[in-house]
DNA sequence: GTCTATACTTTGATAGAC
DNA sequence: GTCTATCAAAGTATAGAC
């Protein structure tokens, strides 16, 4: 069945190639090291990714999954759209803050492809904004004052933990953000101020 | 005197590489296109710069030196320590909010170079860590009743900023920048909770 | 003598042919 | 899966202008 293992062959060039984007950067990974580590063909690779900006976009896209999961187990694991937003910062900590790791890949790419013209540098302006609309969203469900205001603090919180986490990656910085993300939601999400 | 011209030699290229580096990316700019842009012969800059790492590096310092002064010129502007926060992250976001801005070069340079043992690695991270040092004695000065916690707080709106900034670029991101750090000081250094 | 301009070497990349 | 073409990069050396 040769023809059946093109699936999981493209899965695991993928794989493969996003391990290694993320750890070095994009820039840095050249298609002979992930064929390398892949243990495939150069023919394979080109086959499935046509060229190196597909196999970026392609590892970019995936990323963007991991995003989309974390917002759907969020708001199966949380009661309401509040809990959820919290849900959603305490996720992203425990990732961004976790030893070894080096940030947010989509951050990061977005970093080395400053061309606006490059599909890479686009999937990523697609991925904030609709991250930025869909907490807007959340922010509106769970009734702030002002949803764009508090879906834009905790945009910034978590790109600032991003950023923070890929430089200290300290576990205390998790458990910083996380507290200031909930006294942020409540703040702007009751009458009274009330620091949880 | 030939001789006398070095000094503005050097300024030159240092200029050009800056400019190049923070429009395109590091990566992505050769040698070749900052000796044509600078207008000088390859020679003289391998004297100025032995390799394209120390001319990454003297860039890296140059931006830490945009830093220093940021930190210098709001402690001249302001009375209190607490204003002095407020003032460093207004004229951050005002800068990282500037069209055509592409966030912060330290952060930037840093997700481009993810080996630890690269010399642009190092500098941004000394960056960093010196930052934050800054940032908590600032607090510290003010009054904070965490002075680490308001530190941290500030931290992550300022790497927020520069990474949304580089985004979207919007005005509106900047005043609600500030906003937001305004209301974090206030709360951290006075005893009951007052929003400016 | 100091700068510009260019030719060269080596290395490593994408890409495609077979 | 190997082999090869093409190109661009860093870095070095050299030729020549003022």
């Amino acid at each position: 069945m040769a023809r059946r293992a093109a699936a999981d062959t493209r899965e695991r060039i993928l794989v493969t190639a996003a391990r290694l984007f993320g750890d070095k950067g994009v820039h840095a990974v050249g298609l002979q090291q992930i064929i390398e580590a892949a243990g495939c063909g150069k023919n394979l690779l080109y086959r499935e990714f046509p060229s190196k900006d597909v196999l970026v976009t392609a590892y970019l896209e995936r990323c963007r999954e991991d995003w989309t999961e974390t917002l759907r187990e969020t708001a199966a694991a949380t009661n309401t759209p509040a809990e959820q937003i919290v849900a959603v910062v305490k996720a992203i900590a425990e990732r961004a803050t976790a030893p070894g790791t080096r940030g947010c890949a989509l951050r990061n790419t977005f970093a080395e492809f400053p061309e606006q013209s490059h599909p890479a540098h686009q999937v990523a302006v697609e991925h904030f904004t609709q991250m930025r609309r869909q907490l807007h969203e959340l922010a509106q469900r769970a009734d702030a004052h002002d949803p764009q205001l508090l879906g834009d603090r905790i945009m910034l919180i978590i790109d600032g933990l991003y950023t923070n986490g890929a430089i200290f990656g300290t576990a205390g910085a998790a458990a910083a953000a996380i507290a200031f993300a909930e006294e942020v939601v409540a703040a702007q999400t009751t009458t009274s101020t009330v620091v949880a």
